[in-house]
DNA sequence: GCCAACGTTGGC
DNA sequence: GCCAACGTTGGC
């Protein structure tokens, strides 16, 4: 899962322990939380939009799918006027912190590694926030560490 | 700041 | 249903 640092970054989750992963307004990736999440799934927090874009810690999923409650707030800068109570258009998990990694593993690094190809992450202009990541992906890239 | 790679919107 | 125009993401 995806978070610019300077919006909401792995300090930020461990010092709130947990956290509504809400603003995402995308279908692809508000149905990976809504149909594939279950609790309990582990995660790989990541960090675009900065200096160094990778992979920081991990977290949990800690919820079950539900609306996300910024759609119906006009004043937030994820409101969408066109969802309504009744059959809201926004899902969202709750995210729980797990722990920091003991360095980044770079975007730079998970796209050299051979035995990272066909991940959806590293793949040329994904720009989705949430990607699945494969049993054998997520343990070659722990051993990085 | 640039720009590639999308996703969305809306006219037709 | 097509597609041009536009907006956004996010690496570099």
């Amino acid at each position: 899962m995806k978070s610019e640092p300077d919006v909401y970054g792995i300090d930020d989750l461990e010092r709130d322990g947990r956290e509504p992963w809400d603003g995402v307004r995308n279908y692809q990736a508000r149905n990976m939380m809504r149909d594939d999440m279950r609790i309990g799934d582990p995660v790989f927090f990541y960090h675009s939009n900065c200096k160094e874009p990778g992979i920081v810690g991990i977290a949990k999923v800690a919820s079950e799918a539900y609306p996300d409650p910024t759609q119906f707030d006009p004043e937030s800068r994820y409101y969408d006027p066109k969802s309504s109570e009744d059959s809201p258009r926004w899902m969202l998990v709750d995210v729980e912190f797990v722990r920091k990694l003991k360095r980044t593993i770079t975007l730079a690094e998970l796209r050299a590694h051979p035995g990272l190809d066909g991940m959806i992450l590293t793949r040329k202009g994904n720009r989705l926030s949430i990607t699945p990541v494969e049993k054998p992906h997520w343990d070659l890239i722990l051993g990085l560490e």
